[in-house]
Formats: structure tokens, C-alpha cells, sequence
RNA sequence: GGAGGGGUACUCAAGCGGUCAACGAGGGCAGACUGUAAAUCUGCUGGCUAUGCCUACGUAGGUUCGAAUCCUACCCCCUCCA
């Protein structure tokens, strides 16, 4: 096994605190398997990478013979989220949840040891604690000490109203880690305060605190906020390998770095050398084809990585048709088809009006060549490649 | 309960009787340049088999030759007072 400062090296890498700072080594001397742990939403279990960053550090402690758990967080879902401006959410079915699960398991064991990670339900102990238990929990903390929070303070100062319940949030994640006897809490930095709490509540349960890790939230592909499916800006972890590629690629040099930083299981040493290359000359590009290799790998196959990634050179390198082109049969009412109908039917433009402008703009292509008459007409029996701008393709049979 | 302010396209935000399918910014899309990048420049950004027509400025009516703009009612949001 690799020196403790090693160690820390690559399991502090790309966090955002580390608390308390040198916690994490006085844990790592102790020589044995931690209990690392880390929550997740049973109502989400739609993962894109920004999600993975956390999930790899799991991967970390794993790989260095720690117990990492994996904890559904059902009972506070069926409760509901607590969580500011989200509109409450309809309480999820015990089947649901359990659907949800699967899913998770599904995708986080792209990452994760599946014969390692132990997954846990944290209604399993707070089912038990009953409603005498919950009470004596929340005596365990004050109001005060609730009010540090900067979501809570901000709201109580605006006048906003909190919930009651939204306070038995914090205290039931902690009690989480009292339940588990976490050694580490893994978690987002917007879940810092709720990690905090696990380690007052251990204390007052007579256990060590826990040593809390926030890891940040990535930039999406724009590189400027978040990911998030929402925004659009994600890479969705069963993307397929193509777009998943494309994805990557489309992203600035710059974010480049920082993907590599929190998304790659390459060694710091192995990046710098990378890093340092580029400075030297090498084609930015070729790092961020391996970086897309990596990924894909990842999540599909190293055989669909390479293929994403020839598919990739082959059609923008060389400006050559897609190999996948989607094959789409239309109708014509008399014979033939306007050409912005073509387009439309064909799910390549939204409305008759967008085709129009497309073409006038010169982005619309069929078997490669510029269209610029827009009242073209195209013929019942014909097979085209139509294109719509560099990317929008599709194989129209006329009938 | 009282007083005032406001609801405009994906978002922010002008317009305050005709020249408004609606200034501007952001976002998005397309073109050029490239490494399908970033930055930059340019154009587009309601719908319609389309040099015209239709629907849009919180909702419903009204005034007018003509309304996003004026009037009435209603709904919603914000601020101040109680």
C-alpha cells in the first residue's frame, strides 16, 4: 500500500474541504478499514458524471481497503425533501424506492466494486428509532445551533417560513453516521453543514467523529454553472458512447483540466506529465481524446470508446457522413414533399419556419450538397442524407 | 384590512394608440475560422406548402378605422402600513 501522504494526495484530490483538515491521516494510521459513507436521494436515481465525481472518490477508499457504504436515504424520502425552494415532492412507494435502488446499483457499479460496496437503506434503523427515539434525537441539538445553517439563517432573517421538519433533516442524516459508526462522510459541498452534524451527533453518542469530505459541483459543458440535467449541460452516465464522446470533446481546454482532475482515475503524476506535454506542443485535442476514451471506457466499453472515438475523427476530421444515420419513411400526400416539410417530418428541424431559415442560412445539406432553393420539391421513391447544420442527419425514403 | 408597484417571447428587460412578430442583453441555433473546441466575426431566433396569411404582450370583455399601449372586471406577484 502506497505511503499515508500518497494516500492523502489522491483521496483529498479534487475536493473542496477536508474537515477537520488533518483528520483524514490520524484516521489512515489507524491502520484499519474505514467505514466511508455517503447518502443518496432515492427519488433521483438519474446519475450524469457530475454525480460520479463523489462516486469515485468511494472508488478511492475502496481500492485502499475501506468498507464504503452505500446509503439509500429512503426514510427521508418518503418523507419528502426538505431542501429550500423544491416544491414538496410526493412521498415514494416502497416499490418505487426500491426501483430507484436498482437503478442506482445499476450505474454506480460501473465504478464501484459491486462486491465491496455495501448498500444500506437508513429506513432499516430509523424505523426502529420510533417517534420517542426521534425525539430524543432532536433533543441532541438546538435551534441555534439549526440557525447556523446559511440556507435556514437566511430564510429565518428574510421571513421566509421553515418547515419544522426540515430541521430533522440535518439530525436524521447524522444520526446516519451514528447508526453506521462512520469513520468518513462523503458528500457535496452544499451538504456540508448536514455532514457537520453527523459528527456533533457521534460525539454526543460517545463515538469519534467522523471526518467530513465535500467534493464540489462540477461545471457542466459550458463550463460555468453546475451540471444538471435541467440546464442541458450534462453528460448523462448512459449517454451513448458516441455522444457521450462528443460531449467531451465539445468542451473547452480548459475544462479539460478539470475533468481530467475529478473525473479520471489517472494518477496527479500522470496528468501533470500530460499537462506539461500540451504546454510542449502537443494537440490539446489528443489529451481530450483520451479523456474521452477514459470516460467511455468507462461506462460502456473500451472497444465502444475506440470505435466513439474513430467514428469521431472519421466524421469531423474528415468531414465524412456519420455511420449511424437514422432511417426515416415518409409519406408524400401527391408524390412529392416540399423540402421544409421533409426536414420537419424528419424530426431535423422543429417547424416548417425553422427549415426555411436553415436553408437560408446554408445549413441544410442533402447527400452532401448545399440546398439554397427553398421551394424545392422532392419526389415519392428518392432516398436522401438530408443534414441539418453539422450534426443533424437523417436517411429519408419518400414514398 | 389599507396604500402603492408590477405581470411583455427561453430568461432578463424596453415599449405606453398606428412605422410592433415587438428595442436591447443573455441564452440557443446556423455560417465563417478551427481541434465538432475556446475566443472572435456575421446572421437567425412565433407558426403556416409562405413575397401573403394566422396567432401572440397575465385572463375576460370594452373604447377605437387601428391596442402590448386607453377603459372595466378578474387572477397572480412584489413593496410599504396595520
Amino acid at each position: 500500500m502506497a505511503a499515508i501522504h500518497d494516500q492523502i494526495a489522491e483521496l483529498t484530490r479534487g475536493t473542496d474541504e477536508v474537515l477537520p483538515e488533518d483528520g483524514l491521516a490520524a484516521k489512515l494510521k489507524e491502520g484499519r478499514p474505514l467505514v466511508v459513507k455517503a447518502g443518496f436521494d432515492p427519488t433521483a436515481p438519474d446519475l450524469h458524471i457530475g454525480h460520479t465525481v463523489l462516486i469515485n472518490k468511494m472508488r478511492q477508499f475502496q481500492q485502499l481497503g475501506h468498507d464504503v457504504v452505500f446509503l439509500i436515504g429512503d426514510f427521508t424520502g418518503m418523507i419528502g425533501d426538505p431542501s429550500g425552494k423544491n416544491a414538496t415532492r410526493p412521498p415514494l412507494t416502497p416499490e418505487e424506492i426500491q426501483a430507484n435502488a436498482e437503478t442506482y446499483e445499476k450505474q454506480i457499479f460501473k465504478i464501484l466494486d459491486a462486491g465491496k460496496t455495501r448498500v444500506e437503506f437508513n429506513s432499516s434503523w430509523m424505523n426502529k428509532l420510533g417517534a420517542a427515539g426521534l425525539i430524543k434525537l432532536a433533543a441532541r441539538h438546538t435551534v441555534a445551533r439549526m440557525l447556523e445553517r446559511d440556507d435556514f439563517s437566511k430564510r429565518y432573517k428574510g421571513g421566509e417560513p421553515i418547515a419544522i421538519h426540515e430541521f430533522l433533516y440535518p439530525l436524521v442524516q447524522g444520526y446516519d453516521s451514528v447508526a453506521l459508526k462512520a469513520d468518513v462522510e462523503l458528500g457535496g459541498t452544499d451538504q456540508k453543514f448536514n455532514l457537520l452534524v453527523g459528527r456533533q451527533l457521534q460525539q454526543d453518542y460517545g463515538q469519534k467523529p467522523q471526518i467530513v469530505m465535500t467534493t464540489p459541483l462540477l461545471e457542466g459543458l459550458d463550463g460555468v454553472q453546475k451540471m444538471s440535467k435541467s440546464l442541458g449541460n450534462y453528460i448523462g452516465i448512459t449517454d451513448a458512447p458516441g455522444e457521450m464522446f462528443g460531449k467531451i470533446m465539445s468542451i473547452s481546454d480548459e475544462l479539460m483540466w478539470r475533468y481530467f482532475e475529478v473525473l479520471s482515475f489517472r494518477s496527479l503524476d500522470d496528468i501533470s506529465a500530460l499537462k506539461r506535454a500540451v504546454e510542449d506542443g502537443k494537440n490539446p485535442r489528443d489529451a481530450k481524446f483520451e479523456l474521452g476514451d477514459e470516460i467511455v471506457a468507462r461506462f460502456h466499453s473500451e472497444a465502444e470508446a475506440a470505435a466513439a472515438q474513430q467514428e469521431f475523427v472519421s466524421r469531423f476530421q474528415q468531414g465524412a457522413m456519420p455511420e449511424e444515420i437514422p432511417e426515416v419513411a415518409l409519406a408524400t400526400e401527391d408524390g412529392s414533399m416540399g423540402i421544409a416539410h421533409v426536414l420537419k417530418n424528419a424530426g431535423l428541424v422543429s417547424s416548417t419556419s425553422e427549415a426555411f431559415r436553415m436553408i437560408k442560412q446554408g445549413a441544410v445539406k442533402i447527400d452532401g450538397e448545399k440546398i439554397e432553393d427553398r421551394s424545392l420539391q422532392l419526389l415519392a421513391g428518392t432516398t436522401h442524407v438530408y443534414q441539418v447544420g453539422k450534426r443533424k442527419f437523417a436517411r429519408v425514403s419518400l414514398t
